[in-house]
Order: structure tokens, then sequence, then C-alpha cells
DNA sequence: AATATTTTTTAGTCAAGACTAAAAATTTAT
DNA sequence: ATAAATTTTTAGTCTTGACTAAAAAATATT
């Protein structure tokens, strides 16, 4: 069955939901992420429901079906290859690829996604450190720390981001906190939970707890 | 102004029509390129005309405005560019391409689209021989024969066609007649202006006047 | 337990972009 | 110059995906 832009961003958006919760997702919630109103969303829900992409009942929140999941799989999947892309091969930043993913992630070619796959050398990560799911829709397992849970002169690296606004990538870049950088905790200040960090073995730096508690590492 | 897929497709099609005559473009021309009825086409033309894209008065056919031949050039270099990377990078081939380029000419990103011209080189033509717009909406001047009008013995190189239908284009690839393929017509046959043609000197194959119609090449 | 607040759903509308059937205008043929 | 055929437009309808305002259900507070 075909799904249009407007489907294809609902199971993406219930996906990312259930994700960090084994809650079923409120219309509420849905309505935040994808712009628009909750009636909007109740709407859409029962359109869902009746494809057999969710599991809706009235009041009771939202919940994706097998079938809704292995969509929103390919969704994210595509989303996440064409990042790579952006930024690997068209010489985007972190910070401006998102609004053009969310375009191309709608594009119907299995076989165009799995060439794109392969020319990218099946990467396992996007530019933000999220997994791409294969194409089996199998994500590869990734378990990361959040920088904030670190404890001090504890050397770890910067695996990704755990939210990709522009404006949050943009602090980062600015701080020179990129995929891949070497960090080390040097203090962490008890009243606000502010850090300072060293960057690559450079000076440290402070950053806020919201900062830290967004970036996701991995100790060495 | 935004324009909607719909709008891009309606624009890019009433050019593609103008290019080969002079006079206005019929409601029905348009209804059968877009697969849609003529009802349909009138309401759009409207709307076009409403937007100043177009000049449409009833009964008397449609032609793009200034501004909306800009919209239509943009609309083709993207889908001519997306055609060459298909081809060029992801490997498909030339009959596969026309539907994903189809859908990713509506990508909107100005920024993207010349990154993707500087990474395919700026390529002048695309998988079919049909020129790509600059930046600027400047067509490259290419002026190409018909290998139907091609004299006996004149050697040439298949520089497009005038028609991308994929069982044209794979009927073209059995007979290896491919992009930058050496031709020389060996014989016209005035009975059904068929003609036997050597493809990069091997001996020659029967090809129907029908098919060396469109067929596009240049002297050597 | 009753009331207040918040969340969700329903009811009614709207715009875009398609359709069919019928009417009107234009073009072609006699 | 009429009549016939074709093309185009109008009128009315449908589906998708949004909206607002009001009603209903669920949750929180006293
Ligand atoms: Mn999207
Ligand atoms: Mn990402
Ligand atoms: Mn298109
Ligand atoms: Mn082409």
């Amino acid at each position: 069955m075909a799904t249009s832009f407007a489907e294809e961003n609902y199971l993406k958006i219930i996906y990312r939901l259930s994700e960090s919760t084994l809650e079923d997702i409120s219309t509420n919630a849905v309505a935040e992420l994808t712009q628009t109103k909750a009636a909007s969303v109740t709407d859409m829900l029962r359109k869902l429901a009746e494809k057999g992409w969710v599991n809706y009942q009235k009041y009771q929140g939202v919940r994706l079906t097998d079938e809704g999941e292995k969509i929103a799989l390919s969704v994210v999947r595509k989303h996440r290859l064409w990042e790579v892309f952006l930024v690997d091969k068209m010489g985007f930043n972190w910070d401006e690829v998102h609004e053009i993913a969310e375009q191309l992630e709608h594009i119907e070619s299995e076989a165009l996604i799995n060439k794109l796959d392969e020319f990218l050398d099946f990467p396992k990560t996007d530019p933000h450190g999220d997994p791409i799911p294969n194409k089996e829709g199998i994500l590869p397992e990734l378990s990361y720390m959040h920088l904030s849970d670190l404890k001090e002169n504890k050397a770890c690296v910067l695996m990704g981001v755990a939210k990709d606004s522009a404006v949050f990538l943009q602090l980062l870049t600015r701080l020179h906190l990129s995929l891949g950088a070497k960090l080390m905790v040097k203090e962490i200040n008890p009243f606000d939970r502010s850090i300072s960090v060293s960057i690559n073995d450079s000076e440290p730096v402070f950053i806020s707890h919201e900062v830290a508690k967004n970036i996701l590492i991995k100790i060495v």
C-alpha cells in the first residue's frame, strides 16, 4: 500500500516517541512533533489504524503495529542515509541537513536507497550519531552514555547528540565539539552541574548541564 | 512564493510543450502529459495565471510568463541533474531514472542543487543528451541532427534521444546504441525509410525510421 | 467525593487537486 | 453558411489533510 508524505511523517514521529518510552504515545505528543493540532492528529490516527499501521483506541494513545514500525524504520533509514550523503558527499554541516532530509526521506525507490547505502559504504550512523537501520530494518546496537553522567578524568569520545536542533548543533560546533572528538571532564560544579571539559587535549571549556546531557559518548 | 509539486509539474510540462512550438499550448496537450483530465487542467491554469506564472485566457491556450519559465527551468535543471547523479553515481541505467527524478526534481534547496551540480562536475547534458540549465537558468546551446536526416556514409556520434520512454531506451540499449556511440548509416531503404547503421564500426544493424527519428547525432 | 483542569474527540469548515457530466465555444466538414 | 465534431469550460462532487470551537472523557486538586 502506498504511503503519503503525511502518513510517513506521522509514523516516523510515533516511532521516535516510542523509542524513549514503553507507554502508549499521546495525541498531544504527536501533535507537538508533527506541528499540527491535536484534532488533526486524532483524525490521522484513525486513518492509520484503519490501514493497520497503528493500534489506537480512543483516549488510550497510540502504538505502532509491526507493519507500521517497518514503514517507520524505512523512513528513518532513508532520512539518515540522506543525511550522511548531504554531509559526506555534498559538504553540508551537520546543522544544515535536517530539513532537506525531511524531504528526501519520502523519495520512493527501494533500489535507490540501497544503492545510496552502498555508495556511502554502508554507514552505521548518521552525522548526529543516530543508528541507521539496514535494509532489513535492523538497527545496529549502540549503547552510549550521556556526557553529564561521566566521572571526572575519564577519557571518552563524542559519538552522537541526543538532540539535533540547529541552534544546539551550532553551539557544539563553536565549541569544537564534533563527532569523534576526544573528551575529558576536568571538573563538575555541584552548584549548577555545569562541567569543564577538555576537547582533544586542549584547554578545558565550560559546558552547561543541559548541553552535557545531550552529548552522547563512549568511554575509551 | 512556494510552489507545490502539482504546480511544478504543470509548469515543467508547459515548458516542454513550448520548446517544440511557438503557438500557445492547448489544454488537452497539457492534460495528456500531466496524466489528468482537461477539466482539471483548466482549474490549474486559472490558478497558475492568478499567481502570474502563465498567461492564460479562456479557450486561447496557455504560455509561460518570464517568472513561470524561470520556475520551469529550475525544475528542469533539478530533474536533469538528479538524472546524471542516478546514472553516474548510483549506477542506474538511462531507462530507469525518469520516475525517480520525477520525485527528486521537487526537493526544495538551492544550496543542495548547486552543490550537486558541482559534485557532478557541472554536466552540460543529462543521460539522455538533454541540456541542463545552469543556476542562472541559461541552457547550453546544442544543435543536434536526427539520425533519420543523415546521408549515407557520414560518420557521426550519438548525442541524445528525442524521447525518453523506458521501452525506447531499452531497445536502444539492446542495439548497443548508447550516448557517445560512433554511427554510420550504410543504407537507406526507400520503401519504409528504415536504415542500416554501423555502430562503433561493427556489422550494420537495421533500424526503423521511427527509431532513427528519435536519435540525435552530431557529425564528426 | 466533588470540582477543576487538562487532554482528547467530535462536528463543522476549508483549500488543494483531482474527477464526471453537461454546457458552451471553437474548429472542421459539408 | 450550416451542421457536425472537437475542444474547453463550468458545475458539482470527492479525498486528503489541515483548522477552530465545542463537547466529552480522563486526570488532578481540594
Ligand atoms: Mn518528512
Ligand atoms: Mn540525524
Ligand atoms: Mn515531478
Ligand atoms: Mn532526461
